[in-house]
DNA sequence: TATAATTTTGTAACGATTTCAATTTTGAAT
DNA sequence: ATTCAAAATTGAAATCGTTACAAAATTATA
């Protein structure tokens, strides 16, 4: 799928922004956040401002265009993968790592009346790459 | 179990200040915030400082006496209930209810040679009293 | 007591995010 | 095409949660 398809089909009129984001996050799955996004989408797009990324990213989450992930405390990490699925956060490189959803998910009610909307799974831990070190310093805490 | 208890049995030095925190944190499950915290107990300790519930709560959590929740990106909450449990945040009063666990948790790696730490499961929409109305404006975003 | 170690405190710094008004771009209607 | 209105982009400033840091206070130990 292309981001202009993804924004077509979520109903988010394109723009060379939006298109370059949207295609950023389609074609990473490192779950970036704003400013990555805008680091590395700034050499593409010279004029591009950190507003906008900031901007875009809240629409393309308002029009399920992508997902944000809360894991990580310190920022907002985005994901343009939609189909469910966890995550695994690295709690030594601050990696965001895709993982399967290994069970079904109960959409029981915290109260009744409730209307549960999203299910949101993360797992942390150790990457496969860290825990193999001993005594590497932390880049991430 | 009392907050002495809790810090006791989790390695924790005594301080008029832990106590408090602790107890603040064993007597609402309401996952409060550093600065609710702050707010609600500076009338019991006049001479409390924000920076104190920042480092109380980081020992807290260092040592396994709470359990700090990233659902919110605005701030991190914090949960003084320790048993295997998920949450539930409404989208709109921002409010986080309790929930069970419905189902056995995999312990399954995201990659070969990593290690899982910790589990976190959460679910947002409307709680109970926010999907009853229609258009109450909303409190939280 | 004296001394060292730990904890608390307040201020300043930091950094992610939001606000906002001006500018630019886009779309629709002439 | 040209004009006008609406929407999107931009950059600067403000906001606000959190962290850093050094001084003051408290506690533990000798």
């Amino acid at each position: 799928m292309t981001a202009a398809q993804r924004l077509e089909s979520c109903g988010i009129r394109p723009s060379v922004q939006r298109l370059a984001i949207m295609d950023y996050l389609l074609k990473h799955d490192t779950h970036p956040t704003v400013d990555v996004i805008y680091t590395d989408l700034l050499p593409v797009i010279p004029t591009l401002s950190r507003t906008t990324v900031y901007n875009t990213v809240e629409t393309l989450v308002a029009h399920g265009a992508a997902r944000s992930l809360t894991i990580d405390s310190r920022n907002v990490h985005y994901d343009g993968f939609l189909h469910q699925h966890s995550h695994f956060m690295c709690n030594r490189c601050g990696r965001i790592i895709d993982m399967k959803l290994h069970y079904d998910v109960m959409d029981d009610s915290p109260e009744p009346g409730s209307k549960v909307e999203s299910v949101n799974i993360y797992y942390r831990g150790l990457c496969g790459e860290c825990a193999g070190h001993s005594s590497i310093e932390q880049e991430n805490k």
